[in-house]
DNA sequence: ATGTGTCAGATTGTTGACAATCTACGATCT
DNA sequence: AGATCGTAGATTGTCAACAATCTGACACAT
């Protein structure tokens, strides 16, 4: 009980050491953008989200910059800033560079299998499997997604990290706007075999098996987004 | 006489048109921050910086925020803002994801050789290897870096290009920090060879030659940054 | 009808002032 | 002497007001 509250006291103590106001205001826009709060395109009105969130126009402005350099908004002297809008060419585009990423990702991780005892990643895998078999397929999609975000940070490279939570965070947006659902159980289940197949071929310090169950997995994201590139409405990712 | 007139004209308009006050001065700080004007860790004072830009401290903070986000300056709640310290060990980092960047350039071109054809490379290249001969080591090695970057241009991908330009960015922070001369004779003389490798390479179309020329290329790099990790003072990257 | 000019409202751009916080220095006490 | 506290100056954080710009509608001329 007392070590809960002195808990929950350093938390906001932490928050108000290291969070200026706009990184918070940034982060709040970041959650509203990824869950899809606005449309794509839309105008991001100062004097309103200041109102909103409590704030002055100032903090709201410094948030935007950042989030203009992260790639989530499109900023237009004297007109306003927009949502992002991420055409299926350029989701293609960062889809691209994601995967080189990721072939990075996964030979250093090969490289280094002692990184990943005591990762967690089993557990989650494991999770991932059960809601799959459950059919919470928004769950899955989750745990999925925080999978290759694990293995980002088990890499050990902190830029690397770092582009890579770029690049996603601009695919999540574009997820957003083309109405991909998670809804399709077959290719949920297939990526939780596909994660499975893939870390186990890193514990072994397989490299070359590695890097090509990650071929594997990455060419069928990428046929489902050349997919929605053909269909805009409705597909999955 | 008239129509020179007219491209400053037309120059200015956009300026005025496009940049805001902030853009601007996140540009004249960016050069500053390339160019040395600042040590590493100095703190960069909103007040100074307003009077001698002639702006207030709302555009500097506005500016602020997207250097951080490019990775050039560091911010501390209610401390200020500092240029940012790259360690040996993170520019080795940043080091290794550009390598991966650069291998997916180099495998676009080589797909598409075509885009070469009247994209002034060869012409850079001639430039190179006459600044080399004539001992103009700081011009070679800034039309060496413009090689790399045109390179990454005419990939065709607009997240690869921005990407990369961040890491190059990132890089010469810490060159400039390392006090890493660029003033090596046989270094840049090979460098300009390599190239010229490497684009005939990506003319043929030859991917794998592409591929192993860079490799080559790149680990001499790695080599020099490792010397400069050794030997913190005074290295040629 | 089409295009042009003007004007009001809305929105962004910029500024200067004020509040909150940090830093450095010196006074005070042990 | 060394440590601690407190205060003054400097610096950042936030705000509200003002200026510049854009948008859309309406009147007017062609």
């Amino acid at each position: 009980m007392h070590g809960e509250n002195f808990m929950t006291f350093a938390h906001t103590l932490g928050v108000l050491k290291h969070h200026s106001m706009p990184s918070l205001v940034q982060e709040e826009l970041e959650r509203m953008l990824r869950g899809g709060v606005f449309a794509p395109g839309d105008p991001l009105r100062e004097a309103s989200l200041a109102t909103q969130l409590g704030v002055s126009r100032g903090p709201i402005r410094e948030a935007f910059r950042s989030l203009e350099e992260k790639g989530l908004v499109r900023v237009e002297k004297n007109r306003g800033v927009f949502v992002r809008i991420i055409t299926p060419e350029e989701a293609d585009n960062i889809f691209e560079v994601r995967t080189a990423l990721e072939k990075l990702i996964v030979s250093r991780l090969a490289r280094a299998p002692q990184d990943l005892t005591n990762s967690g990643v089993p557990e989650l895998l494991n999770t991932a499997e059960k809601l799959a078999a459950r059919a919470d397929f928004s769950g899955c999609h989750t745990l999925n997604i925080q999978f290759h975000e694990r293995l980002a940070e088990l890499a050990g490279n902190a830029t690397l990290l770092q582009t890579y939570r770029r690049l996603v965070n601009e695919l999540s947006l574009f997820r957003q706007q083309a109405h991909a659902s998670t809804a399709d159980a077959s290719t949920l289940r297939q990526s939780v075999v596909d994660h499975k197949n893939l870390y186990a071929a890193l514990v072994e310090g397989d490299k070359r098996k590695a890097l090509r169950v990650l071929k594997l997995h990455v060419e069928a994201s990428r046929r489902r987004l050349k997919a929605i590139l053909s269909n805009p409405s409705n597909g999955t990712l």
